[in-house]
DNA sequence: GACTAGAACGAACGGTCGTACTATTATGTC
DNA sequence: GACATAATAGTACGACCGTTCGTTCTAGTC
């Protein structure tokens, strides 16, 4: 590890940060400067292109994502309480950003932004969907879930529970959000099952 | 209706537009009065500041949300079917606009942003919510749903298919979202029926 | 036709944006 | 310790940002 590499992931740690609690595209070479103390010119190097950055951080957060949400998911038991943990994890992951899970704001801010960053979120998001495919199989092998359930139908359920829950504690703040995720969560496993 | 608040309209109906495809901030005066074609400073004196153009943008957007989501549904009979057209209107108020509901996009971007813009999104989304809470209960009156369900719980269930749905056309492009939006829709239906 | 008020304009302000250069300092190898 | 290379800083650039100002155009009233 030299010098250098630690330095770019000493920046993209605080460039995270900043990005999940407004945006991406707000996260500017100066600013970013600034909050980690080195010259625009010292930090630009590291990236040479503000779009390089932006991808930076989404490698950075999905690494993260992969290693906080992810794996530690696949350690549980296959079927419901993989499933469960998945959703634990997703929920902590959100909840150590500022503004919350930055593929969801940054989806929202590229959707209709062509370029590499939209191409990498939308990798970025359709792996997250494979897995949530993937656990919605390892139940129904775990006979968790019945044999003849759409794994992609439960992909969306889940998905859409996330961002419902994702919506109620980011924007409104609503002390009854983690209630209503889990009564939602425990419907859906039930009507899975 | 003076010439005056004819080309505010014009203007905030381009605003929207743009607003809606990337974000709120990244409309700006420049930009607008390019679409428009006006001077910068001929737009910038219909608002006075930039706050004010994104204030007016949202009330802009919450008009039109209140006539094309809201009335309709309740002109529909209580219970079911003005649930189906509720859901029935927002998708179709989303698919108006090319990056998707303002409001979640705009939601996402300002949630850490303390300010006239979080008031107001906030206040729109809470209103949002409750509207979805007293469908709910008038489908009880209408006995398409059981007496003892929670209405809070409903409407996070409603809100968090649409978050869902939404992502997946707005950023996966998904064919299948409908599908899986409409089964969804089932199976919420039919749980508290 | 003179006067007024609203509406739109053009030019300019200080500031920040991303990026391109060159110069300086730190680090690691022989 | 000399030297090559990596890392950071400094300075400058043109473009655009939100905003202000004074001017001009337009429409309606007396």
């Amino acid at each position: 590890m030299t010098k250098g590499q630690d330095t770019r992931i000493a920046i993209l740690s605080v460039a995270l940060d900043l990005a999940s609690q407004s945006s991406l595209e707000s996260v500017t070479i100066g600013s970013l400067a600034k909050a980690t103390k080195m010259s625009k010119s010292g930090l630009f190097a590291h990236f040479q292109s503000k779009e390089n950055l932006q991808i930076a951080i989404l490698e950075f957060a999905a690494r993260q994502f992969t290693d906080q949400v992810v794996i530690p998911s696949l350690k549980k038991k296959a079927g419901i309480p993989r499933i469960r943990a998945l959703v634990e994890n997703w929920i902590q992951w959100g909840s150590k950003l500022k503004g919350g899970c930055i593929f969801v704001s940054a989806g929202t801010e590229f959707s209709e932004r062509p370029g590499k960053v939209r191409d990498f979120l939308l990798f970025q998001q359709q792996s997250w969907i494979e897995s949530l495919k993937k656990i919605g199989k390892s139940a129904i092998r775990a006979n968790d879930f019945r044999e003849d359930i759409d794994c992609g139908q439960f992909a969306f359920d889940l998905y859409s529970l996330l961002m419902g829950y994702h919506y109620y504690s980011i924007l409104l703040r609503s002390n009854e959000s983690r209630q209503h995720q889990e009564k939602a969560l425990d419907r859906l496993l039930n009507a899975y099952k």
